[in-house]
DNA sequence: ATTAATCTTGACCGTTCGGTCAGGTTTATT
DNA sequence: AATAAACCTGACCGAACGGTCAAGATTAAT
């Protein structure tokens, strides 16, 4: 007996079943992250993601309820890979290594899922005002954790005396800057995007700058 | 003869007169920009922006006949500070110092004026629909003079080679985040905003790092 | 005192918003 | 074949939006 299934007795739906709404669910959400990260939330209509979507407007309300409920779960998305980013900080021993680790890995973010870090932006901008307890809570526990990793290092003299926090909070800064003001980077570079190889170069410069900034380089 | 005011003839209104006007539109600013930053661009209402300043919404669209008039004005306002900013770069002929008066000064202005900097970062966000003109002529020529300084002290020297147009995008993003996310830096400090020794302390540090990690220190 | 600008404002308008709902279709179970 | 659960959607609703306007109040120029 590999899975006992009589809970599902009621709602007798297998996954084969499941696959419309899992599939649905998935194209909504991918639309949504488009249209809050292109508007913001106030700018963002059910319309403008039903339409991304290609579905009709009340459908989007069979999946989810409401808009805030359909921007709650886009956040939630947003907050795991946050978090999931830190795995590189975690798992080096050397200082210079998780750091370095954790801010190529977020500057990768930033070119990869600039959407996601504007929408994250946005809400920080109006105040958090829906995130404010998963800031306070498990956002400030994790920051926790790397301050006390940072402070053990800089107690056993690998790196120069600091604050952590503001360690942290410069790297949040310049990493997501990258993609948050991206359409003023842009502007400022021929209208252009930064190419591949551009940002490769920038990447290497953050990292340079605030390594050898905390005395961890040369 | 102190003043030819034979001009205002038609329109005869002196500059008494003009106090109203000018008075009536200070207030409608001031409190547009509190809604702005607050709500964010389609966020912010006229009857909210009406309420803030004490005035009948229709007196509103007296003076700016649309809510996209008066929010270029409230952009048009901040742009200037921004650019003005700058004085303390050019004023200086040793790198270190300029640097390190620009830094302090953005420091500053985003610790005194933090909401036209939570504006200007949305409307980034959003893509600069609005400013994007400015963007690419007066801040690109802005920034172009400023590039050519600093590599005119890497070319002498002075401080090591790096890509000068990283060096302040990293400047604005880390200066410029400690007023866009400080409903998160706050989120992490306690539920309290920096008190003035902590934001004393990140000033400082923000101007080691970045100075020390370009080489210009030490 | 009269006239002309300028300023003020409650009431109103067309549009768009998030959200609802009844009735139909499709899919799975018996 | 019959039943039930899940899914789909055009039409609709009250609320709130930006903006307008006519009519009155205030101020300045003659």
């Amino acid at each position: 007996m590999k899975n006992d299934l009589s809970k599902y007795k009621k709602t007798a739906k297998s996954v084969r079943k499941n696959q419309i709404r899992i599939n649905n669910e998935r194209r909504i959400l991918a639309a949504a992250v488009k249209i809050f990260a292109g508007y913001g939330y106030q700018g963002a209509t059910m319309r403008k993601i039903a339409e991304e979507a290609g579905l009709p407007k009340a459908n989007l309300h069979y999946y989810f309820q409401t808009k805030e409920q359909l921007y709650r779960q886009v956040l939630d998305g947003i907050f795991k890979d946050w978090l999931a980013a830190a795995n590189t900080f975690d798992e080096c021993e050397e200082p210079v290594e998780a750091l370095r680790g954790y801010i190529e890995t977020k500057m990768d973010l930033s070119r990869k899922r600039p959407l996601e870090s504007r929408i994250w932006a946005e809400e920080i901008l109006r105040g958090a005002p829906l995130i404010q307890d998963q800031l306070e809570q498990t956002l400030a526990a994790w920051l926790d954790t790397r301050v006390k990793r940072i402070t053990d290092w800089i107690n056993t003299g690998t790196i120069q005396a600091m604050n952590p926090r503001i360690l942290m909070y410069m790297i949040w800064a310049v990493t997501q800057h990258f993609a948050d003001f991206e359409s003023q980077i842009r502007a400022l570079n021929q209208q252009q995007n930064l190419s591949d190889e551009q940002f490769a170069e920038a990447k290497k410069q953050v990292v340079q700058t605030i390594l050898k900034g905390i005395g961890a380089l040369d």
